[in-house]
DNA sequence: CGACGTACATGAAGGGCTCTCATAATCATG
DNA sequence: CATGATTATGAGAGCCCTTCATGTACGTCG
């Protein structure tokens, strides 16, 4: 038995109809095609799908449950097509971001409630991008946009520019490093250095500072949670360097020190990688001016 | 856009078999075929279902929404096909039955309850025939089973004689007429008659009785329940004529009495009509033998 | 890094399927 | 019973889909 839509939508014309001929004219098509048409579907159920006595054509009870499977079916179907539809005209899709920048979360989660309320249909997911490598994840379509600061852009990958941002030592006030003005890859030899459980290349500390310099500190230990790595700070069990706009807490309470890197001033950039033919799609272009402009404002204590 | 369960078929197979070739394998096709359908699928759609980039040709984000339809929609078709196969097999089917005998919910009831429980995908169900002409219905699939004691079989409806019954005389034992040993066309003069409210060709007692010997009732009343007449003659407000299986509770009852019509006892006989093709089918033919014999256990008193 | 194997795309051609047109048969109705 | 409406049938044409043959790109393994 070889069903297919185009048997369903005549069955439910047929009805809705009530005869041949109005049902040819809803599908524009002839009478006769769909005489030919009931003929070979009947032939595939192998019994009768109308009662020819009455001569408006009727469904019978085998016609009917036919009937029910295509109003079940049906409607599913023109859902479909109509996201399609939508998806072509660019009002919706799907925006699956994977973080590589772990203390991401603390902007990207309020950009996306704005995003979510602004592009209700749009299907949006997090993932943390610890486990998998993010770029060829891009590449594959797993994800759709990934938030990082390393700037590699393979082919067929755009790095739009979001915002810059400092990498930031935090201290315990009690900790003798709190005296100095800025800080120096050097100061971090008798220091316990707490980071995310990422691999060094992906941490500013060491990029930035500690591998161009050499400099190894005295020990080093992972929390995941951005506030445990602070708790672990301000009980001074060792220091950290963070993006800056995690501080926004901490730099009011007298428990923590921070200070900027240095000699120079570290300023790193933030990316949100796409693929080239999404990144003019209305909403990711959104996206993209939401995580613009919304961390700005939380870097500066709302 | 012009989806078809071809498609649909092929994005699940795809997406299973993790590939195109083993997809035309599982779909008895070749290689080429699903290629060239895909992107006429995906011309149809106006983007692309797949991502091409990496070799094992895996959904994109409009793929999968398209897979989701597909796994929407395919079981429901798979289910409609199996329920074919059933139908076909005679294992399901509907039995819609319309009664023009009122009286007959007493024993169908029971009848149905043990058909229900040995065919439980059968649709059941019961339309009391009092609105609509049940034969013409029985012959336009509206119905398909007449409970009828009229025997005038058109062309291509067979009537299946069920059981025997007599119509039988009840009153009240306070009643004069409790003390005749039957009761004649001539002793409803006197009487109040409580029929069904149907039109007198279809009641026993006119049709086997008074009509024919010309006699009137004093007066007529009608109820549309069985148990509404019972209690009606009980309290001696007119006497009835009933099929003999209603009367087993009211037989033990010293409140009412119960006689044959008479001179001759007067047999009718109870007949299921269906359609010719239909007397065949398995459930059709259990459903008639059970008509056959529960109704006489009925009138035996269990 | 290069070669090979696997996997998908492409193009042409044939054939099957379905539609159309014309017409016949059948049914409803006055 | 005649007429109009409705469905069935048949032949032919055209289109779409499949197949076959081959090209191309990716992935992988040495």
């Amino acid at each position: 038995m070889y069903v297919e839509l185009k048997h369903l939508r005549t069955i439910r014309a047929i009805h809705q109809a009530g005869g041949l001929a109005r049902a040819a004219e809803m599908l524009n098509t002839t009478q006769s095609a769909l005489s030919h048409q009931v003929a070979g579907l009947e032939d595939q159920a192998g019994m009768e799908l109308f009662v020819r006595r009455s001569k408006p054509l009727r469904l019978s009870a085998a016609g009917h449950r036919m009937l029910r499977a295509a109003e079940r079916v049906l409607p599913e179907i023109d859902a479909m097509e109509e996201e399609f539809r939508a998806l072509r005209s660019g009002k919706t899709g799907r925006l699956h971001i994977a973080i590589e920048c772990h203390a991401c979360f603390d902007w990207l989660f309020p950009v996306l409630e704005l995003f979510r309320h602004a592009w209700p249909e749009v299907d949006v997911d997090i993932r943390a991008g610890l486990a998998f490598e993010a770029l060829p994840a891009l590449h594959r379509e797993e994800v759709d946009l990934v938030i990082s600061s390393d700037r590699v852009p393979p082919p067929g990958i755009v790095f739009n520019p979001l915002f810059d941002y400092h990498p930031t030592f935090v201290a315990s006030s009690l900790n003798p490093l709190a005296e100095k003005g800025f800080i120096a890859a050097e100061d971090f030899r008798d220091q316990v250095l707490i980071t995310y459980p990422v691999s060094r290349d992906k941490l500013d500390v060491f990029t930035e500072l500690l591998t161009p310099a050499k400099v190894e500190p005295r020990a080093q230990r992972t929390a995941e949670l951005t506030a445990v790595i602070l708790m672990l700070v301000g009980s001074n069990r060792g220091v950290a360097v963070l993006p800056d706009w995690v501080m926004r807490e901490v730099k009011t309470s007298a428990d923590y020190v921070t200070r900027p890197l240095g000699p120079e001033p570290v300023t790193k950039r933030m990316y949100a990688a796409t693929r080239e033919e999404d990144a003019t799609k209305p909403f990711v272009a959104h996206f993209l001016r939401l995580a613009r402009s919304e961390p700005v404002k939380l870097q500066r204590g709302f």
